[in-house]
DNA sequence: GCCAACGTTGGC
DNA sequence: GCCAACGTTGGC
């Protein structure tokens, strides 16, 4: 891929890992694999949309996880594979999401395209995560968060993918 | 369906 | 710029 090369050590360490909420019933990690690569629109949080125009990068990896939902999840891995651009929502009159302050000159609401990577070997839960010690500080756990979009530290991103390995 | 927690809006 | 009212998120 063109916007792809292979990356370097160098650039590997200066990766981010992020968890992105998404409800199955809305849209799955099945959804996703089947689409191949989607634009994470409809995002109406300013602190989400500030992550994605200014943390994310190509090939960032994303916990795609599955909310409101029978059981809530990480289910699976994405990436981030474009820069951040104007969601096409906010613009669109007939939109639930069209937002009339929004010009194209001045665009309030920006997002990236995410890509599938594979499903996890076994989903890993909410009530799971929230049963290791060594997860308990992650954004996701804490009290009244309701991001939709947040970093993951390096640490629990490597302690659930050995979590997957069981 | 409930409700805690937080973000946003708008009057003043 | 304060803050009450309202809306939304998302686990339970």
């Amino acid at each position: 891929m063109l916007d792809c090369p292979p990356m370097s050590t160098a650039a590997k360490s200066t990766m981010n890992h992020w968890l992105m909420k998404s409800e199955p019933d809305v849209f799955s990690i099945d959804d996703l694999a089947s689409r191949g690569r989607e634009n994470w629109d409809c995002i109406r949080n300013y602190q989400a949309r500030n992550m994605m125009r200014d943390d994310m990068r190509i090939g960032d990896e994303i916990f795609f996880y599955h909310s409101s939902c029978e059981q809530p999840a990480i289910v699976g891995i994405a990436r981030v594979c474009s820069q951040p651009y104007p969601d096409p929502t906010q613009f669109d009159r007939t939109s639930k999401y069209y937002d009339p302050k929004s010009t194209p000159d001045e665009p309030r609401w920006i997002l990236v395209d995410v890509e599938f990577v594979r499903k996890l070997e076994r989903p890993i839960t909410l009530v799971e995560i929230k049963s290791h010690a060594t997860l308990a500080d992650m954004i996701l756990t804490r009290r009244g968060n309701r991001l939709s979009i947040m970093p993951v530290d390096q640490r629990h991103w490597d302690f659930i993918m050995r979590l997957t390995d069981r």
